[in-house]
RNA sequence: GGGAGAAUUCCCGAGCGGCCAAAGGGGGCAGACUGUAAAUCUGUUGCAUUAGCUUCGGUGGUCCGAAUCCACCUUCUCCCA
């Protein structure tokens, strides 16, 4: 297969959670002389282990793995910051003479990469947002969005007057650099990425499987301590962190604090992770170059995988 | 053994004579997504997809007309024994 000599050829493996990336990608790995680079919101997190299904130092099987357990529960991630963590490794594994493989179920922060987002150079403004949120909570419904419409019209049209989220970062956007959302997300469109991604996506054909799974790998998560581990995350860094919203976290606090059963958050945990899964799918779905793996009616995926990249002249 | 009540669409749960294929929530399915993303948000959900057809435990009634009223049957819950 011939390539653009331009792009920079970049191996992604993606796919919903409980899929087996992780086992996949460090047979992988190892086969083509790669290092991992984890493409993860929650594995960046220090001490987040058993809830996030973090790989284990046997797992790696001495693959080095980059980008995980890179920042403590205190401390703020972006995106942004992904974006920039994530070229670094890339360099400096080229520079070994090795092969980088992205690995990972967080789409934006794949995009990021693939598409070259370009974030706006504002971050996040505390004590705005939270005025912002005062606002629509004073004034009632759709305020935020009349409020965006009045500079930045487009943007608002499409966003729902419930989406606070974007809403206020619209806003936020606009109030601190002047200049649009829209404006911002357009400029950011016409900046091409320098990758030439050859993406694999793992996911089940039977997506009642897909669940089962999940619902087993939450079972063990509990075997395995993850209430120990949110004790003590919830002692060392108190319960309001972003961090701490993952799903597997933000339950289990809620049975810690007396709110509900431990079997009530173990039921919340396995659907919030269902959920997470069919967002991952439809996330994945639009990745229209990307080659799709049936886990669940392929014997050997590791080698299902090395096929389709020696395909592409890997190997 | 006697008494009171309940049975609703995948689940929970409104409806209590027409405006009901039936509120709302959950779940399912589909989608969005550019510095919180494991977050946040949207749509859809009896079948046929026009007309129309079949639903509200079962059977039979009343009525122009019933998920809603009556009778009996079945199952369940609660109370007194």
């Amino acid at each position: 297969m011939i390539k653009k000599a331009a792009k920079t050829r970049l191996i992604v493996i993606c796919g919903a959670t409980a899929t087996g990336k992780t086992a996949v990608s460090v047979e992988v790995a190892k086969k083509i002389n790669g290092e991992i680079i984890s493409c993860d919101s929650m594995q960046v997190y220090k001490k987040m282990d058993i809830g996030t299904a973090k790989v284990t130092k046997q797992e790696m099987e001495s693959i080095p793995h980059h980008l995980i357990d890179i920042v403590s529960v205190s401390e703020s991630f972006s995106a942004a910051k992904y974006k920039e963590l994530a070229l670094m490794a890339i360099e400096e594994i080229k520079n070994k003479g090795k092969e980088p493989i992205i690995v990972g179920g967080t789409g934006l922060y794949l995009d990021t990469l693939l598409l070259n987002a370009n974030f706006s150079t504002v971050s996040k403004d505390e004590d705005l947002r939270k005025s912002l949120y005062d606002l629509e909570e004073k004034n009632g419904k759709g305020y935020l969005k009349k409020m965006l419409a009045e500079f930045d019209p487009l943007m608002a049209d499409k966003l729902p007057e419930n989406d606070l989220v974007r809403l206020v970062r619209a806003i936020e956007v606009y109030k601190l650099t002047g200049i649009t959302k829209t404006e911002q997300n357009k400029r950011s469109k016409e900046i091409k990425s320098d990758f030439e991604p050859i993406i694999i996506c793992l996911g089940y054909k039977n997506r009642e499987k897909l669940y089962e799974n999940i619902n087993k790998r939450v079972d063990l998560m509990i075997e395995n301590g993850l209430v120990q581990e949110v004790e003590s995350l919830k002692n060392e860094f108190g319960e309001n962190k972003t961090a701490l919203n993952g799903i597997g976290y933000k339950e289990i606090l809620g049975y810690l604090n007396g709110e509900y059963s431990l079997n009530d958050a173990i039921n919340m945990i396995k659907q919030g992770s269902r959920h997470y899964a069919k967002r991952q799918i439809t996330w994945f779905k639009r990745y229209e170059n990307a080659t799709f793996i049936n886990v669940d009616e392929t014997p050997d995926v590791p080698k299902a995988t090395l096929d389709i990249l020696s395909k592409y002249g890997i190997l």
